[in-house]
DNA sequence: CGTTATCTTGAGACCAGTCAATGATTGTGG
DNA sequence: CCACAATCATTGACTGGTCTCAAGATAACG
């Protein structure tokens, strides 16, 4: 989890990143001289696409996010939700590698590229930590591909809605989450058709795992079943394959 | 690509980074006190588990090493492989989040993490490097997420093909591409089953795409039908949903 | 309150998985 | 160096889960 806030006059930035697991929770400041400046988006427009010039680092101030990536042929696929408090773009690198897209009325913040590089090159620990806190959506998107890979379609939703239910008890929201994209949204960042994911919401409802309301609230009913059908694997062929030599014991350290 | 070489008296350490895309290539030189130790493992063994803390960076020599990430159930899914002259291990946490295994025989240099750190830590611009390339693997598994979500058996293989082959001929090898690993591991690493492999590997030979030798050595021979392959899109129902909504025109600079 | 977009639900088809048997490679011991 | 064993790859017949296509219900929004 990573924050930044514009502080009171807007001249200074504090970016927390507090540790990953395991590290014990640290908090950066880095300085520069520019104020953040804010903007905000309508339904669906667009904060940048894949290929342009990176030009901004942002932030989610209020509001919903997703992330896609375009293929040579126009497809897309769904690779993340940005919720507020969270950053939308992060990279080190000329030109953005993927879409973001306000999903409902947003709220954004960003400074320069430029300016919070240069800042953040004084700053060793800081870059540091930078390095980190990529690392860590690095696992996030290992995670992903360890749910669209091994898991069936109630798995990897039963999977999604525990994450999301995670992710906003992080942010100390009620018991009903705010599910903002559409089922075609979650559809896509599965690998699913949303008609698979609407036939396995109303399964999930006939079971009582799940309450619906509206069209964009849920609340779990019973995390612990959703857990189990999450971890459940529909078929140790595919799933597994974990053969002994996958599990040997540790090597002593390589030294 | 990024390599790193010991140098002719082992005690101080070269470690290049070449550019992104659209970046131009650097160099970089990180010093330390320390000299890369080797180890030669066999087939299997492991050069470290998911959960054991990171002692040290590692980088291939010569053999090949496949990466893997453990569900809590035990299952696995395969998530990289690693040639000679790439990093293993550069993770910066305390503990790794996935395994790592000799393939084959395989020789490994390593220093400890916190010397590299320790050593990174005086350079800032190395820091910014060592961001880039994480940046440049969150790529890389975004793109294996495209890959599994995005396209059938046939597209997912012959993407595969194509990748392996694209590295294989950046490393100014042969016609012949290795393949160390077993059909079963490609198929984990593309979230199929090893029959389905082997068919699809029958098939391409069959349609003269593909020649094979051995268990472990192909070649290409119809580059340009098997991208044709890996970007047809199976169905435009679970490939796109490209409502107008994800390719609205670009907004003007958050700024 | 009506229009539109989205969601739900159903019936049928197809791709890939499952199970099982055969064939090819690799490695080992006599 | 060869024969045998073990592992891995291939192939076939069958099953099943998810997609596809199409219709109807619900919710969002002006």
């Amino acid at each position: 989890m990573n924050r930044i806030f514009g502080s009171a006059n807007d001249l200074t930035v504090a970016l927390r990143v507090n540790g990953a697991d395991g590290m014990p929770p640290a908090s950066l400041e880095l300085d520069c001289s520019v104020p953040w400046s804010r903007r905000k988006l309508a339904a669906r427009q667009h904060i940048f696409h894949q290929g342009d010039e990176q030009s901004h680092v942002y932030v989610v101030k209020s509001g919903f996010v997703r992330l896609y990536s375009l293929l040579n042929n126009g497809r897309c696929q769904v690779i993340g939700f940005k919720s507020p408090g969270e950053f939308v773009a992060f990279e080190y690198g000329s030109r953005h590698r993927f879409s973001a897209q306000a999903v409902v009325a947003t709220e954004m913040r960003s400074i320069p590229t430029a300016v919070f590089f240069a800042a953040a090159s004084c700053d060793p620990q800081f870059l540091l930590r930078l390095y980190n806190v990529a690392c860590e959506d690095l696992s996030r998107a290992h995670e992903l591909v360890l749910t669209i890979a091994k898991r069936d379609a109630e798995g990897s939703i039963a999977a999604f809605m525990l994450e999301i239910d995670a992710r906003a008890a992080a942010r100390g929201k009620g018991d009903f989450v705010s599910l903002p994209m559409l089922r075609g949204d979650i559809a896509n960042y599965l690998g699913l058709t949303n008609e698979t994911v609407s036939r396995i919401f109303t399964h999930f409802k006939k079971r009582r795992l799940i309450e619906v309301r509206g069209r964009y609230g849920i609340r779990l009913l019973d995390r612990r079943t959703l857990r189990s059908i999450a971890e459940h694997v529909p078929s140790d062929r595919k799933a597994m394959d974990l053969e002994s030599s996958y599990v040997a014991r540790p090597m002593a350290a390589l030294c």
